[in-house]
DNA sequence: CTGGATCCATTGTGATACTG
DNA sequence: CAGTATCACAATGGATCCAG
């Protein structure tokens, strides 16, 4: 990711914490792919067809560097990774799922003011 | 922020949904703080040292335009702002409290590894 | 199949000066 | 006091090629 970081993360807060572990844009869904038994980097991919295999090579490597999964390696040709929640990771199943719920019960409305608030920031501004 | 996404969201999911309004640097904590009774920008700014006007305003411009926090200006001289939380922005504050405990739960754990990634990741590449 | 290397595009944030 | 304009840059993601 980088080798120093420039800006510092505010960890007086444990928001943070948890939004430097969950922050990524894929984090929270490879969490509950592998959790749902989606547990090999290929499968993986197929189910987020927009996930490139860079990024999944580094969310997987933060997210295993966090001790949220942990990884096994067949010694196999060719080779064999299978991604496991460790128990840490399984604790944030319930944030993960309130989040979910919350978007989907609120699903019309969002994507609405999602759509409009595009339109809206920083136009104002080109008309000064 | 921008006249036009060129990335989109995946927004089939609703983590997504709800990534997109508390994705923000800042934003759970000023759900937080807001909640709490801190309601007028100079005392965010305050309560936030290292948190820049200019975040502040496009964050709570955000945050408004997706009905998460509401305005009311008074006209007066200085002027008068006081931001609330709308029943919807309420009903987010369960899912920040528990990403703040989580977090707080795990402290020690956390500043640890996440220190630790730092130094790994993109290190190991210029040992090639 | 897994995943690193390289390069580039986009998005988000920090700092400052300024206006009403 | 509240908020915008402008600039610069950090952080993150995407595309492609390559290696074991």
């Amino acid at each position: 990711m980088r080798y120093e970081r420039k800006i510092p993360i505010p960890i007086e807060c444990g928001l943070h914490l948890t939004k430097e572990v969950l922050g990524g844009k894929w984090k929270m869904s490879l969490i509950n792919a592998i959790h749902a038994g989606i547990k090999r980097p290929a499968r993986i991919e197929q189910a987020f067809p927009t996930l490139t295999k860079r990024v999944l090579s580094r969310q997987l490597k933060e997210l295993e560097a966090h001790g949220i999964i942990s990884k096994e390696i067949f010694p196999q040709l060719p080779p064999k990774v299978e991604y496991s929640l460790t128990p840490l990771g399984a604790s944030l199943l319930p944030i993960i799922d309130m989040m979910d719920n919350w978007g989907n019960e609120n699903r019309s409305f969002l994507e609405k003011v999602i759509e409009e608030t595009r339109l809206m920031v920083e136009i104002g501004n080109h008309a000064h």
